[in-house]
DNA sequence: CAATCAGGTTTCATTATGCAACCACTGGAG
DNA sequence: CTCCAGTGGTTGCATAATGAAACCTGATTG
């Protein structure tokens, strides 16, 4: 088996999200999701992919709980693709990549929009990592810990 | 040209910032990277990936700018792939990428790390939004403005 | 009911991925 | 210096994913 290797029994959380959100198109399907496109011909419209390749993406994006098939909207027999909670929880995910981009590309002139508060027009401030007690953390100041066993299917407590 | 659509020129960040991290494999190495791992045989053992793709994603990293080879470190004549700020950058969608998988998981159970406060060894917090003056932002509350132009190299200040 | 459009599927060529075998250079033992 | 294992790759080949374009089907329009 020669398959393209996938990571849906890992233990890592970040191999997890990228076996479903992982690949170039799910990513910007799911921005112009949140962006409010739905239709299968909106997305194809904006992306300029090819169909055969949206379609899989999105029958993907359906079977991961990201997007769900939704019957109508403007009374015609289509149906539409919908976030579901869980994709509109990828937001987070596009910010920080946004903004990787806005403070690292090496031409951030050609970058054309930027994140604003919708309400006072400004710019959105970066994301940060917080501890508990509010302290701002860098990479440096975190570690992993093995997730206390959760005492699943209780055996002797 | 039948090639792997590139992002490139798009103007888009997000789609800019997947034409360099936005691959399998890469934010894997990444990951691995701000671990502290710094070997090609460390990467290739951990990862269990197949050497030639190792090989090629770190010189398209090293290409990026978000890996940079460095002499030595144990006085070997071998050479070694450290981060650059920009690599260190990543942190953040690393983070992302995990705390969505931990909140919207399906057998969250699997996951086997929390990412805690090195001092305090509790959890972090959650990723957050917020507007300049501190509102805390949800994707409705915020949209896109087209960038304000930048006038480069400076004219008249 | 003919024409057209939305939403796909099929086909086929091109790339990328993955395994395994191979190769060059290091570093150490003798 | 020589041999040999270990490190850090490259090369070949098989398989899977991508992409463009043609094709098909049911819905809408006229």
């Amino acid at each position: 088996m020669v398959k393209r290797t996938s990571f849906e029994g890992d233990s890592c959380p970040i191999a997890r999200s990228l076996e479903a959100i992982g690949d170039w198109w799910s990513l910007l399907i799911i921005r112009e999701a949140l962006f409010g496109l739905r239709r299968f011909g909106e997305f194809q419209g904006k992306l300029g992919m090819a169909k055969n390749i949206l379609a899989t993406r999105l029958r993907a994006l359906v079977d991961h709980g990201i997007l769900k098939i939704a019957p109508a909207s403007d009374g015609s027999a289509y149906s539409e693709y919908v976030l579901t909670p869980k994709g509109r929880g990828v937001f987070t995910v596009l910010v920080a990549l946004r903004q990787w981009s806005e403070e690292f590309d090496d031409h951030p002139e050609e970058i054309a929009t930027i994140l604003v508060d919708r309400d006072k027009g400004r710019p959105v401030r970066k994301l940060e990592l917080r501890a508990e007690d509010g302290r701002l953390l860098s990479v440096g100041e975190t570690t992993l810990k093995a997730r206390p066993a959760a005492r699943a299917r209780r055996r002797a407590g």
